[in-house]
DNA sequence: GTCTATAGTCCGATAGAC
DNA sequence: GTCTATCGGACTATAGAC
């Protein structure tokens, strides 16, 4: 063991949602956090840009995940397709984290900074699959727009999938959401 | 007239997008703001809760004309119809003023955390869209996924019509983007 | 690891309108 | 007298600079 203990990140993370919880994010300050984790103040800043993003660690490797998924869906399928069946399969690496999920988001849903962040954070998603589909030969405004639904279909089956009464997996809240969408667009 | 020059919102709101847009929203304090207009930087934070909040005067205003629409349109009326239509006729608010929006597009996409302030806003929009669908009786998950549909359409209409080569107007690019992705859905 | 700028809050004071 | 808008200064915590 060396000097200090291991995974600083994971217990700052940890020590962040427990407080926030507690007694709401405007109420936390850096240096009860680090504390708790038992590092300093720096410490905690020098792991994450600031005291939002210490809720949203994963992210970018949920929209790598997205991506790779998108870029090796055949390339006969519909941009509508590739986009589902990639959220389908990101679905899968929360799917064992629903209790996490539940409480991470209703800390988030107590603060408005918080649901900046968190929105940020899904446009960005929405911007790099629009990318991939750019560059499978969908046309910019289709790309735009797919992508958006993407994004969409994961947000509300997420919202689903969290909700008290649901006892669905998490790729089937989405499934169910994207089906719904076709349903609406495609009436009258 | 009286002891204060008329209008310290509105010098507010024009010295803050010109600083901005000047020198980066970052670069730019509240005390700056506040000496362009002529008032203490203590009158800036009476009439603006926060520096972002300075370039969003007028979006619940917008909202209410949104939500206003889709309340007044007639019960036989799908709810994609309903949804489409008042983000055209929410268009016409803005229809003026391509210049103005263009300097403020570019303020924001410069700044992240504007960037957070505007998809919030957006996200507020697509809840209270959401509402008066479901006051139709739409039930509660199509409402989410047609209100959220409905932000996506002005998002990317109002993207086109500020782009540089667009000459249409705003609700004709919002027709053209709802149009594709009805295209989108319906495919495959 | 220390230092600093600044966002944003709180309290009270002041000056005019009514 | 009440109401409203502005000002002034002290204060804390974030976040970045050094």
């Amino acid at each position: 063991m060396g000097r200090w203990a291991p995974d600083a990140r994971g217990r700052l993370m940890r020590s962040a949602l427990e407080l926030y919880a507690e007694r709401g994010f405007d109420e936390t300050t850096a240096l009860e956090i680090a504390q708790r984790a038992g590092v300093t103040e720096r410490t905690f800043f020098r792991y994450f840009s600031d005291k939002r993003e210490v809720l949203f660690e994963g992210s970018s490797e949920l929209q790598a995940f997205v991506v790779a998924a998108i870029t090796a869906a055949p390339s006969s399928m519909a941009s509508i397709g590739a986009v589902g069946t990639a959220m389908e399969s990101a679905a899968a690496l929360l799917e064992g984290n629903r209790d996490y999920a539940r409480r991470r988001a209703a800390v988030v849903a107590a603060n408005p900074s918080l649901q900046e962040r968190e929105l940020l954070k899904l446009a960005t998603l929405a911007g790099a699959v629009a990318d991939a589909l750019r560059r499978r030969g969908v046309p910019d405004l289709a790309a735009g727009l797919a992508a958006e639904m993407g994004v969409t279909v994961f947000k509300i089956g997420f919202e689903t999938w969290i909700g008290d009464e649901s006892t669905a997996d998490f790729a089937q809240c989405i499934r169910e959401a994207l089906d719904q969408l076709k349903g609406l667009t495609a009436g009258a």
